[in-house]
DNA sequence: CCCACCCCTTACCTTTACGTCAAGGTAATG
DNA sequence: CATTACCTTGACGTAAAGGTAAGGGGTGGG
C-alpha cells in the first residue's frame, strides 16, 4: 500500500528488468549460478550502475541455457549454440561455419533422440514387468521414494 | 599361421572373454575408464589371475553403461539403473522401491524426450533459414570444420 | 637374453560447474 | 540512524569423470 509507482518489491526499482534474484527464484537457479554463465559469456544484461538488469531477451537465452543444460550440453556448448540465435549480422564465412555446427548438433541430437526413446521402451517394459511380477504376488501398489 | 589354439592375437589367450584393450577399442574407450567403471561398481568382470576377462554380459552392460552416458546420467545414476536389470533376486520390498525408481527415471526421460525435440525443431528451423539466406546470396555450400 | 607390448595398481592432476564464505555497497523501512 | 534484505566482486572449495605418470609383471619373438 501507497508505494510511489513499483508493485513488486523492493529493487524491482530497477525500472523494468528483473534482479538476479527474481531470474533466479524464476529459473529454479541461485544466483551464483546466473553469474556464473555470465562470466563464461553467455549472459550480458544490462546494468544500473553496478546492479544487474534482465530484461526479457536475457530471460529467452536463459531458457535456452537452461534446455541446453537439460540435454546435456557443456557451457561452452551452449554458448556456441546462442551465438547461433544471434548470427544475422552477414558475415557470410562465419554463417556457413554455424550452419555446418548447427547440422552436427542436429545429428547428436537426432542420435540422442533415439537414444531417449529406446531407454525409454527398455524401462518401460522392466517396470512393466516388475509391477506385473509384483501384482502376481499379491502386493498392492505404494509408491516410496 | 601355426597357432596352438587362439586366433585373435596375443593375451587373448585368456580362454573366452576379451582384455580390457579389446574392449576399450571396441567401445571407443580407454581401459582407464573401463577400469574406472569397475572402481565405480559398474562393472565387474572375471579375472584369470590379475587380469580382467570380459565376457558377453559384461559387454552388453558397458553397452547400457555407454548409452546412459550418452544420455547424460551420472556414473551412479548408471549403477542404480544397472541394479534395475538385474533385480530378480526377489526381495519385493526392493523391488518396489525399484520400481518407483524407474518410473521417475521414465518422467525425466520424456521431459528430456521433449527438449530435445524442440530443440531440433528451433536448429532445424535456424539452419533452413540460414541456408536460404546463403543461397539468396548466391553462395554455393562447402561444409568446413 | 632382451625388447616390445600388453596388462596391473596406486596416486596425483585436471576440467567443469557450480557452492560457499568473505567483505562490502545500497535502498527502503522502523 | 540502524536494520534488513538484496545486490556486488573475489577467492577458495568440491564432486564427477576421467587423464597421466610411476612402478611392476608376464609373454612371445628376434
Amino acid at each position: 500500500m501507497s508505494r510511489s509507482g513499483g508493485d513488486t518489491d523492493r529493487a524491482s526499482g530497477v525500472a523494468d528488468g528483473a534482479t538476479i534474484g527474481a531470474l533466479a527464484t524464476e529459473f529454479d537457479l541461485t544466483p551464483r549460478t546466473i553469474r556464473y554463465y555470465e562470466d563464461q559469456g553467455l549472459l550480458a544484461p544490462a546494468r544500473t550502475g553496478a546492479q544487474r538488469v534482465y530484461r526479457p531477451e536475457d530471460r529467452a537465452r536463459l531458457a535456452l541455457i537452461c534446455r541446453g543444460k537439460r540435454l546435456g550440453f557443456t557451457i561452452a556448448e551452449i554458448k556456441d549454440f546462442l551465438d547461433l540465435y544471434q548470427a544475422g549480422d552477414g558475415q557470410v564465412e562465419q554463417m556457413r561455419y554455424l550452419v555446418g555446427r548447427g547440422r552436427a548438433r542436429i545429428a547428436a541430437l537426432e542420435l540422442q533422440l533415439r537414444d531417449v526413446q529406446e531407454t525409454l521402451k527398455d524401462l518401460n517394459g522392466m517396470v512393466g514387468t516388475a509391477t506385473e511380477h509384483l501384482r502376481r504376488l499379491g502386493i498392492e501398489e505404494g509408491a516410496e521414494p
